[in-house]
DNA sequence: TTCAATAGTTCGGAACTACCGAACTATTGA
DNA sequence: TCAATAGTTCGGTAGTTCCGAACTATTGAA
């Protein structure tokens, strides 16, 4: 089977449902934090090299597929890599201060969370933790 | 089996991502909202009666655990009714302008989906709509 | 006190979703 | 043409969600 084309959904046909749910998990949360700081070209490669955590490719490429998806990134090929650039200018026309505010208390949530030195308590979490 | 007493994350256990995971489901933004909004006693029957949705009761408990397990709302017994209500205070101030954000761009997606007047084509939505 | 009504919770199974290894496609550069 | 690199798709399993049925809990009558 080919590989489908890209989708990326027009600005008006993004949702704040798919958004919270796209930025809900913890790894594309961070992902996503990266994107928005711009902090090197956005990829999956590069995401395993930067953040130390040790996420198979496939998993990487579905995260990558749900934040463009949610209408959060752009992605574009560039040779054999990928570019991901934050659609952060047409999210912030369409709902205003949310993003900021979503990266805001991620950045509070990770500031806290180095503090109290435990690895990773974070989440409500799909898998264990179950009620 | 017997009931177990209602649990609330202390503050400082609320996630980001339980947050926007609670938040990524159309009923339970919807409630939430309606309780932001303080527009009546809030409860399932209220929000039965208030939107005009069909959501089976076993449904509406599990969303209403999901919110309060989330952090997101207090619930006490009152006699035979539940009272829910906000903790916005308390959010407000470990991620300062999240709750505004949400509920506002909710807001603004309502009024949208309202004007182009089709029924509802709010979600990324589990259940059919499947990539 | 017993009973019916009301409000919500729990259980169980079916339907759905996510994760990840393996196999694949796509591009570049030797 | 071929190896290397980057990412995607497939398939199966593990986990999650939904909802009807059965349950618990509280109140207000009879």
């Amino acid at each position: 089977m080919g590989m489908r084309p890209l989708l990326h959904p027009s600005i008006n046909e993004v949702t704040v449902e798919g958004i919270l749910h796209a930025l809900s998990d913890p790894v594309r949360v961070a992902i996503y934090a990266d994107i928005v700081a711009q902090e090197c070209p956005h990829n999956c490669s590069n995401f395993l090299r930067v953040s130390n955590k040790a996420i198979p490719k496939s998993t990487l490429s579905q995260h990558f597929r749900v934040l463009r998806e949610a209408g959060l990134i752009r992605s574009e090929r560039h040779g054999v890599e990928m570019q991901n650039i934050s659609r952060c200018i047409e999210l912030e026309q369409r709902f205003p201060g949310l993003i900021r505010a979503i990266v805001s208390a991620h950045t509070i949530q990770s500031a806290g969370e180095a503090q109290t030195k435990k690895p990773a308590p974070k989440r409500p979490s799909r898998r264990a933790t179950a009620q």
